[in-house]
DNA sequence: GTAGGGTTAG
């Protein structure tokens, strides 16, 4: 069941789960727990709770751990914090008290929600039941200080960091130094690597990796290879994490070549090369349309024993649809080793709304959400409404629109581009122009091509709009 | 064998 889980294969881990439960060998709460957690990541919460109900009707004493998992159900994987303080209170009545974890967990979900002032509340709480915070409780705290750039508070906190091994040492000290490269703060990071030993830690090979690839990103691949070089003159080995850093450098600076060198090489010198590589490289080719590449890698990983995942298998699948291979992608998409997600989805159904096939699309998003149980994003919505602008369905096109808000979306430049295209090619001005407000409104800045399809549709349905469009797109109204 | 944590790919 956990290996089923692992590959998110969740109703492969319910099937085995009733058999069992039918079988000589009932569940013990070790299995119970293995199957909520799945449930918990998966986000099926109904039937989270009808295990949870019969584990109970079975007499399946629950432990703490199946406590800390519904915590983390409700804290992490949903926001429902009202009902994570009402599984504490539970287990109070139940005599399994909350332990770290449990109180971590809370603190994780809420830090990522941004309910910064009710950790407070759940830190004194810890502390009024004798439960002392540890790195864990601390940790997804200071990542959110991190996130909200609250550079003070950050190093206030790892100041005061219980932290009670080198391990832990390193964990927390690599959190602040993604977060300084990502602001920019390289300075910053080089001062951290050289006082280290002062400060009485040891960078590992994920703070070098960490700095390495923030280097790459900003385009410092020189200074990425001294920063290889520091590191293994402190007696740390670059681990395939490293080599994939550097061939996404490779990848990024158009030398595919070299980087498909450096694969070969790794296999010469006995390096285990990585599920991450292959993506790595497989995605790079398909960006520059070498489908055939990629198609002559996926075999190759497939011979030498490597394991595909669902991005491997996505992005055969947009090689295929990019080739206009359709049929070949979906056989792919219901082969049994294949667990789609919403990227697969949102391939097909680009694939299918390039080629202008709407009755495809449809079926397509019926299988997706109401079968697979996938939840569509912004994207999905987007190829939605393209779909529909294209074929001059432009209600249907605008009621997509409306469900994105609907669903807790905001919709982003592309959603406003795609509806506003198809409105003012449907001669829909002022429903154009209204959008055009709810846009700004939101703060997102129209590019060139919406500008001229504005002008445009203005000069030819009323050019006394024009005047008025060009001031608000210029951000002047 | 179950719960909390840092680096890589869209």
């Amino acid at each position: 069941m956990k290996s089923f889980s692992r590959v998110g294969k969740v109703d492969e881990v319910l099937r085995l789960f009733r058999q069992m439960k039918e079988g000589p060998c009932y569940p013990n709460i070790l299995c119970h727990n293995t199957v909520l957690n799945c449930l918990a990541a998966a986000k099926r919460f109904n039937v989270l709770r009808v295990v949870l109900e019969e584990m109970y009707s079975s007499r399946v004493l629950p432990n703490v751990s199946t406590f800390n998992i519904l915590v983390k159900a409700y804290s992490c994987y949903s926001h429902q914090f009202n009902l994570a303080f009402r599984v504490l209170d539970e287990m109070f009545t139940f005599g399994c008290n909350p332990d770290v974890t449990t109180y971590s967990t809370l603190v994780s979900g809420l830090s990522r929600a941004g309910r910064v002032a009710d950790i407070e509340a759940v830190i004194e709480m810890m502390l009024d039941r004798n439960c002392d915070p540890n790195v864990f409780t601390f940790v997804p705290i200071l990542k959110a200080h991190c996130e909200r750039g609250d550079v003070k508070a950050a190093e206030t906190l790892i100041e005061r960091m219980p932290v009670s091994n080198s391990l832990q040492n390193s964990l927390v000290h690599n959190i602040w130094i993604d977060a300084l490269c990502k602001s920019g703060h390289f300075d910053k990071v080089k001062l951290i690597f050289k006082e280290a030993t002062s400060k009485g830690w040891k960078p590992s090979t994920i703070s070098y990796n960490t700095y390495m690839n923030a280097l790459c990103k900003v385009g410092e691949a020189d200074e990425a290879y001294r920063a290889l070089e520091m590191m293994m003159g402190n007696g740390l080995y670059p681990t395939v994490v490293t080599m994939n850093i550097l061939l996404d450098s490779l990848c990024h600076a158009s030398k595919v070549f070299e980087a498909k060198k450096v694969l070969d090489l790794s296999f010469h010198f006995g390096w285990e090369f990585s599920l991450v590589s292959y993506n790595i490289l497989m995605s790079t080719l398909c960006k520059i349309g070498q489908w055939q590449s990629v198609m002559m890698l996926f075999i190759d990983m497939l011979k030498k024993g490597v394991c595909p995942n669902t991005r491997t298998y996505n992005i055969v699948v947009h090689s295929l649809c990019e080739a206009k291979k359709m049929r070949e992608a979906e056989y792919l998409v219901k082969f049994q080793g294949f667990v789609a997600d919403v990227v697969t989805y949102n391939t097909l159904l680009d694939g299918y709304c390039k080629t202008g096939n709407i009755s495809e699309v449809n079926n397509l998003y019926y299988r997706m959400t109401a079968v697979e149980k996938i939840d569509p994003d912004i994207i999905t919505y987007n190829i939605l409404i393209e779909m529909h602008c294209k074929k001059g369905k432009i209600k249907d096109a605008i009621d997509i629109f409306r469900q994105v808000h609907l669903k807790g979306f905001l919709p982003d430049l592309v959603a406003y581009s795609t509806i506003i295209d198809g409105c003012l090619k449907n001669g829909l001005l002022d429903k154009g122009l209204q959008l055009l407000d709810s846009m700004l409104a939101q703060g997102l800045v129209p590019n060139i091509a919406l500008q001229e399809l504005f002008v445009r549709a203005c000069c030819k349905k009323n050019p006394s709009h024009v005047w008025i469009s060009i001031e608000k797109l210029l951000g002047r109204r």
